[in-house]
RNA sequence: GGUCUGUUGGUGAAGUGGCUUAACACAUUGCCCUCUCAAGGCAACAUUCACGGAUUCGAAUUCCGUACAGACUACCA
């Protein structure tokens, strides 16, 4: 075609498009950041709900992106109409925001470089694509879904590069006269890009993360355009990131194969390309196999499940920095006091190879997680997530406020903590019997049976005192021991077995099960003194009858 | 089939030619402390880094081959 052939051909197709690439390029100009500041984005398709690979994608440019100085934003990369999921961004921007990951700019605030919704953006890329047409580096392809799949088992058999390209791209020299054809038949057809590339040729992505990885040249004539005119994901991203001025793209190792069209698609738009991070998937064992961690397979790894776990976001967040660079958790160790900001992330430390979800580790973080915040700040926190989750529990929380808090205060101060709680869920479940609505049920008693007798602990309360020290309460409950013809240590029980009915641990047992119903529970003393006298005397009467 | 990437205990891994008797953390098991639990302390858990070969005085670390695993190979992202 003639380069007038071009033009009618660009106009004839997209008609309406009058801006050139330079008018789009002043509306996006370069950005004045300091020297190394990353420009990080996170482009979710908003396609479902979020699971914890996708908030690790958003967590790395997050903090990429702050601890350079630089700019998070959000791009809504939703070209895929047909894959939508209706509130599906309301739960992204509510799981970034729950997770504190706070763009700077993008979909979900603003920004000077939008807009930042890619269906939103369909004209500019348009703009390009009319461009390419007229340059004649772009081409209308007319090939039925028939045809293609024709050709690609032909490819198949003859083990040959499967796609669009060279001899069987038909329909990038059609004339001038071919392509009205079609169009005035009413024809589908998408855009592909007349591909310069040469597969016997090499080109090398300086992956930050991986390193070095050579790759052969693109030589497909890649879709840039779709039959409902938007752009695929490969045109979309590389027209974006360049006027966006991304200066770091963060994403999955599954778009490792795809990068020499990136590069190709950039050079033919005379465009810089921006810096790559290929991060290692998430992986899950499945009977005995391993695999990547799926939307659709896993919905135990979405955010949401986390939630209704009432697993914190902060826990999540550390255990991601472990998983993101493995010398975090010693260093979180050492720096208990510190946020995981003030560690420097680097991608050099990231994993290469796909890394288990482990549970387990989850599970310790969040344990450690709760064992350094104060009864008050676990309390507010769990707050919400009752308020949310358990009505009759949310309730007795705000009337018992001085009970829970006292409570959750048992052993954890100084530089032991408790670690028994993992979950918001954990809560309840560890402090129900600290709430008289929750205990005087007739299944308290049910998981032990025991013989226990209700004198003793009746005469222990005549002795007991509220106001006695922890040293106080242990020596007299000794002393009660003794004269109860229990032995007062066990070491003294275990050497005159025959003396002796029991030991202290005995009557302790016996008054611990008796006013919670539970034979674990946080030291004895601060619970009894929690409850109070009165209280005691109720529980002990209660479980005679 | 093709292209690319991995492979160090049950798990996440540190490790870039001698400092490795393979760090650290999780899990598991045992002991100690102790009124129970949690926490904490101590100990056990890879004689060996997928396998085979090469280079070297010396290799988990470099090179080659094999096996296995994963990702990609869409008008999905």
């Amino acid at each position: 075609m003639s380069l007038e052939e071009r033009n009618y051909l660009a106009e004839l197709i997209l008609p309406n498009i009058k801006e050139t690439p330079d008018d789009i390029e002043k509306r996006y100009p370069e950005r004045t950041l300091k020297e190394g500041a990353k420009v990080t984005r996170f482009g979710p398709s908003p396609t479902g709900f979020m699971h914890i690979g996708n908030l690790e994608s958003a967590f790395l440019d997050y903090i990429f992106a702050i601890q350079s100085n630089g700019v998070f934003y959000v791009r809504l990369e939703d070209t895929d109409q047909e894959r939508l999921v209706e509130n599906a961004s309301e739960l992204i921007k509510e799981t970034l925001t729950d997770y504190k990951i706070m763009p700077s700019e993008g979909a979900f605030s603003s920004g000077k470089y939008g807009p930042y919704v890619q269906s939103l953006r369909k004209e500019i890329y348009q703009v390009y694509i009319k461009d390419l047409i007229k340059k004649g580096l772009a081409y209308p392809c007319f090939m039925s879904k028939e045809e293609l799949q024709e050709i690609r088992e032909g490819q198949e058999l003859r083990k040959e590069a499967i796609g669009v390209y060279g001899y069987y791209a038909t329909d990038r020299d059609l004339s001038l006269e071919e392509v009205k054809k079609h169009l005035e038949n009413g024809d589908s057809y998408v855009i592909r890009i007349k591909s310069p590339g040469d597969m016997s040729k090499q080109i090398v992505l300086h992956d930050l993360i991986k390193g070095d990885i050579t790759l052969p040249e693109n030589i497909i004539d890649e879709v840039i355009m779709k039959k409902d005119g938007l752009p695929t994901y490969h045109f979309a991203h590389v027209i974006d990131d360049h006027l966006m001025h991304t200066t770091t793209v963060i994403r999955g190792d599954e778009w490792v194969p795809s990068y020499p069209k990136h590069l190709q698609l950039a050079q033919i738009l005379g465009f810089k390309m921006p810096k790559y991070a290929h991060y290692a998937p998430l992986t899950k064992k499945e009977n005995g196999n391993i695999r990547k961690l799926s939307k659709r397979k896993d919905p135990e790894f979405s955010v949401s499940f986390y939630k209704e776990e009432g697993i914190p976001p902060e826990a999540v967040k550390l255990f991601l920095a472990t998983i993101i660079n493995t010398n975090f958790e010693e260093w979180y160790l050492q720096n208990s006091d510190k946020s995981y900001l003030d560690f420097k992330f680097s991608f050099k430390k990231m994993p290469t190879g796909g890394t288990l979800f482990d549970t387990d580790k989850l599970n310790n973080i969040c344990r450690t997680y709760f064992s350094r915040l104060s009864a008050l700040e676990i309390y507010n926190q769990s707050l919400e997530y009752y308020k949310n989750h358990d009505n009759v529990f949310y309730e007795l929380m705000l009337s018992n406020k001085n009970i829970l808090v006292s409570f959750l205060d048992i052993e954890r101060n100084g530089k032991r903590p408790r670690k028994d709680i993992a979950t918001y869920k954990d809560i309840k479940k560890e402090s129900s019997y600290m709430f008289s609505e929750l205990f005087y049920n007739k299944n308290t008693y049910d998981c032990v049976e025991k013989n226990i007798n209700c004198t003793i602990l009746l005469n222990y309360l005549e002795i007991y005192n509220e106001n006695d020290t922890q040293d106080e309460w242990y020596l007299k409950m000794q002393k009660f021991a003794e004269k109860n013809n229990y032995a007062s240590t066990v070491k003294e029980y275990k050497e005159n077995q025959t003396k002796y009915e029991g030991h202290i641990g005995t009557i302790c047992e016996n008054l611990r099960h008796v006013i919670t119903g539970r034979l674990q529970t946080p030291n004895l003393y601060d619970i009894l003194k929690i409850l109070g006298k009165e209280e005691l005397k109720k529980r002990i009467e209660f479980y005679q009858k």
